[in-house]
RNA sequence: GGUGGUAUAGCCAAGUGGUAAGGCAGUGGUCUGCAAAACCGUGAUCGCCGGUUCGACUCCGGUUACCACCUCCA
């Protein structure tokens, strides 16, 4: 039974889709405007392992994301490298899918910009106003925050307080326009010539900072979701001002189950980008070119905790991954070297269904990565157990070999196989050793396996011959 | 100040009212020409104080430290 956390409650519940077998999935997409970072794409890495797990599970999932085109960040940095705001959006839309794509992150279903919603927007809207929900100040349109009686639940604030400390940080201008202090923007005027803008009932303005996600989950999975996921920063005031918004427009529960990701941090601090300590994957894959140990050190710790990111948190991801494409490497190659009988082996057979229940386990408790690797774990034990018996069953193995593939490709891994080749001089340097190996040279064996290992090449004997591995 | 979270072996990190998964490192052994890899074995009483209980790391109260949100931020 597949249990999920849900901030809203802040409590582990059962999980029941609207429609059984079926989900409908929103996860907040980033305001391209620059390279996104790892706390970026540690959101986008959490939900893509939760969403290819619902899937594994059997559940079709539509999964929704938006990029947000627009707003004073893109605007200010477009001014900055001198393109357009929509030239500018298309750049790091484009550096985003990328950077994700070589994280093996998969595409949501559906992928829409801000900006091309921007009837839909208008129309809600004007819905928002014509409920009473909504008021219009000389071009700007706030909504009545205090009006939605559940207002704030999702981030457990008291209204009071939260008016308190709002008003010690409003600008005259912005107080003397609202209503109330806590009531959020759902159109900004735009007075300003030659900036983003769009025309609408209120004069030229953008949407404000809430309300496309709104828009876009009610165009394209309706007024009712199952699973809605951001930061956990995105609590308050997005998702907070989301909900509002959409039961106000529809007058039905908006999100049965909210997720939220924990943060990446650097020295125990958040890494963000008003903190200047981030890290953007771009820059991060230029120097270290294996994506997949990124991309593991993101999936395999659970999604709610902080990741600590550092030099020797990457190098143990490395070492886990490594230990994990060795089992794999290890029988796909005595298999696909030795004939064998192509038979099974109940016994293993056996242990091999346990470790997938195990695994169904870990991950049905709240998507918990960390017990769903010690799993993994285990099945590596298990490959490496079988690859030294002498009597090797095919069929068996390749169950092995699939489910361990299967359950990684999960967690985002989805190529264990070495795609590592030698240049013509180790290739050589390597064969030269077979050779001496074979007229029992070893001093010679000794020193090639040394000049070898200085190029990065590590070589080890098995009974199958040699073998080798890049450092 | 309010709210949410975290504190478990050298490090990373699970977990349950009944004497603590997994990975790394260390260490002993097997294997190996040597090595590596792999396999087998090996270490903690769970921030602190108090309470409930036959029994708590797990429940309750308090306390300390750290993080985050309350402003755009995954």
């Amino acid at each position: 039974m597949l249990k999920v956390y849900n901030t809203y409650t802040l409590t582990k519940e059962t999980f029941n889709p609207i429609t059984p077998g079926h989900i409908k999935m929103y996860v907040c997409g980033p305001t391209v405007y620059n390279y996104i970072h790892l706390g970026n794409a540690r959101s986008a890495s959490a939900f893509d392992t939760i969403r290819r797990y619902l899937t594994y599970r059997g559940y079709q999932v539509d999964y929704v994301s938006n990029f947000t085109d627009l707003g004073d960040k893109v605007i200010q940095q477009a001014q900055k490298e001198g393109l357009t705001e929509a030239q500018l959006a298309q750049k790091y839309e484009m550096a985003f899918d990328q950077d994700t794509a070589k994280l093996n992150i998969i595409p949501a279903t559906v992928r829409s910009k801000a900006t091309e919603v921007m009837t839909e927007i208008i129309d809600f809207v004007t819905d928002l106003l014509e409920k009473g929900y909504a008021y219009e100040v000389e071009g700007d349109v706030y909504f009545r925050a205090r009006k939605f009686s559940n207002y704030g639940i999702l981030s457990h604030q008291n209204l009071n307080e939260m008016e308190e400390n709002a008003a010690g940080r409003l600008n005259a201008q912005e107080a003397l326009r609202k209503e109330d202090p806590i009531d959020f923007a759902l159109w900004k005027g735009e007075h300003r010539s030659g900036v983003q803008a769009w025309s609408s009932p209120w004069g030229f303005g953008r949407p404000g900072w809430h309300i496309e996600c709104s828009v876009m989950i009610d165009k394209y999975l309706g007024p009712a979701i199952d699973l809605h996921g951001g930061g956990i920063d995105l609590a308050f005031p997005h998702h907070t001002n989301e909900i509002a918004q959409s039961e106000t427009h529809s007058g039905e529960e908006f999100v049965r189950y909210w997720l939220h990701n924990g943060f990446v941090n650097v020295n125990q601090e958040k890494m963000s980008k008003s903190l200047g300590n981030f890290t953007t994957v771009h820059e991060l894959l230029s120097q270290y070119s294996d994506a997949q140990t990124l991309r593991f050190l993101l999936t395999k710790t659970h999604y709610r905790r902080p990741i600590n990111y550092s030099d020797t948190t990457l190098e143990q991801a490395q070492i886990e991954l490594d230990r994990i494409r060795r089992a794999y490497r290890r029988l796909a190659k005595r298999v696909a070297v030795e004939s064998i009988k192509d038979s099974t082996d109940a016994a293993v057979e056996e242990q091999l269904k346990l470790i997938k229940a195990d695994f169904m386990d870990a991950m049905d408790d709240d998507f918990n990565t960390e017990n769903g690797l010690a799993v993994i774990f285990e099945l590596v034990t298990l490959i490496n157990q079988y690859a030294d018996q002498n009597s090797l069953q095919l069929a068996t193995a390749h169950h092995l070999l699939d489910a361990l593939q299967t359950l990684t490709s999960i967690f985002g891994i989805d190529n264990l196989e070495l795609k590592e080749s030698l240049n013509e001089e180790e290739q050589q340097l390597l064969d030269a050793r077979a050779q001496a190996r074979l007229m029992k040279d070893f001093t010679a064996s000794d020193r090639l396996r040394d000049e070898l290992l200085a190029k990065g090449v590590v070589v080890r004997d098995t009974v199958q011959g040699q073998e080798w591995e890049r450092k």
